[in-house]
DNA sequence: CGCGTTTGACCCGCGC
DNA sequence: GCGCGGGTCAAACGCG
């Protein structure tokens, strides 16, 4: 208890700025619906991790720990394998869990500065861990988590007497949609990203001090989730990770709806990448002082962060956020086609600075 | 009164 | 099989 409330305290050394990290896991057969930047191809596992420890319940480092705040601005290229095979294939254990943390000593530069473009690794704690017996998850899944799915328990059925929970289908693994995690720096834990969140529910987190929340879109029909928790190592981080799709345009957000909301791109089922429709966090005044990293598995990103964000989801990022945020353009448009694309101009930091 | 948060209990998967 | 930890539920509570 001790931890409680602590989540709403302000951090007095954040600096404005805000890092963004998302993370996912996704599956292999997974498509995006535009191409992908060649460094966002392989996320090789962490050298800190044994690839047989990928399951963050194995590591001493826990999901804060193993996302990590790293400037990989170089040093990610250095170990971006051109062809590497994506670590969700190969390097990855059975598990299907796949966790690139990149939390590596050989990637030195441990983040930062805050007014470096930071960030971002990811990891991605799945529950597909079933990597048990094969789950015929494949199929359902998608529909689980919704409504209809009983993602909870609707079951008029159960008379529930204290809190029965409804007994969950055997044999078949909840399966977890892709998510995406984001770290960001500020000192409120809650972004708003547009999207209408009630919290269901809040636990500690195993070292770590700070409690993690967890958030329900109260939009009816759509079971987006998403996580928040404080970085343990930096405070002033919060790690915010998406998980499901938005089944309907950002609320806060009148153009929201361009056109993600429904992707047909491919994660490998009808739920695709689309799937991940969070928003950026619009912070007011924390500055967008992003940088974002695919980061697991192999997918296909576009040739240019531009193309990357602005067309689509990049897992639902609205646009109109973007650019209200200052992650539009002058931070997209930039045509490396690696990390800087996404990062946010100074120029930008600069004026939310004032 | 409706909606959102808090919080303790429960369920479940996983590791030992 | 047991214990742990993560995730979720839902009653209680708070607030506008």
């Amino acid at each position: 208890m001790a931890e409680e409330k602590r989540e709403e305290e302000p951090h007095p050394n954040n600096s404005p700025s805000t890092t963004m990290a998302f993370s996912d896991e996704i599956p292999n057969n997974f498509t995006f619906p535009f191409q992908p930047p060649t460094i966002f191809d392989v996320m090789p596992p962490p050298p800190r991790l044994s690839s047989s420890s990928c399951d963050h319940k194995d590591s001493p480092f826990g999901f804060m720990e193993l996302l990590g705040v790293h400037d990989y601005t170089a040093p990610l290229f250095d170990w971006l394998p051109a062809d590497a095979p994506s670590p969700a294939s190969s390097n990855v254990p059975d598990s299907s869990e796949v966790l690139n943390a990149p939390a590596s000593p050989n990637l030195s530069s441990i983040s930062s500065s805050s007014n470096e473009a930071t960030v971002i690794t990811t990891a991605t704690a799945t529950e597909e861990r079933s990597g048990k017996g094969g789950i015929e998850h494949d199929e359902v899944e998608a529909e689980e988590e919704e409504e209809g799915g009983n993602g909870g328990r609707d079951d008029p059925d159960q008379d529930k007497t204290k809190k029965q929970l409804k007994p969950k289908k055997k044999n078949q693994k909840k399966q977890r949609e892709p998510r995406f995690a984001f770290m960001t720096k500020s000192e409120v834990d809650h972004l708003d990203d547009g999207y209408k969140w009630r919290k269901y529910g809040q636990k500690a987190v195993k070292n770590s001090p700070y409690p993690r929340s967890y958030y329900r879109c109260t939009t009816a029909g759509c079971g987006v989730k998403k996580r928040v928790e404080r970085s343990s190592d930096d405070p002033s981080i919060v790690v915010t990770t998406y998980e499901g799709q938005h089944t309907h345009p950002c609320p806060a957000s009148s153009r929201a709806s361009f056109g993600f909301v429904h992707e047909p791109g491919g994660f490998g089922h009808a739920r695709s990448f689309g799937s991940s429709h969070f928003s950026l966090p619009h912070q007011h005044h924390h500055q967008a002082q992003a940088s974002a990293l695919m980061y697991n598995s192999a997918p296909p990103f576009v040739n240019s962060a531009s193309n990357f964000m602005n067309t689509t989801s990049f897992g639902g990022f609205p646009q109109d956020h973007a650019n209200r945020r200052g992650f539009g353009h002058e931070a997209l448009l930039r045509d490396n086609g690696l990390l800087q694309d996404i990062i946010v101009p100074s120029q930008v930091r600069k004026e939310e600075k004032d």
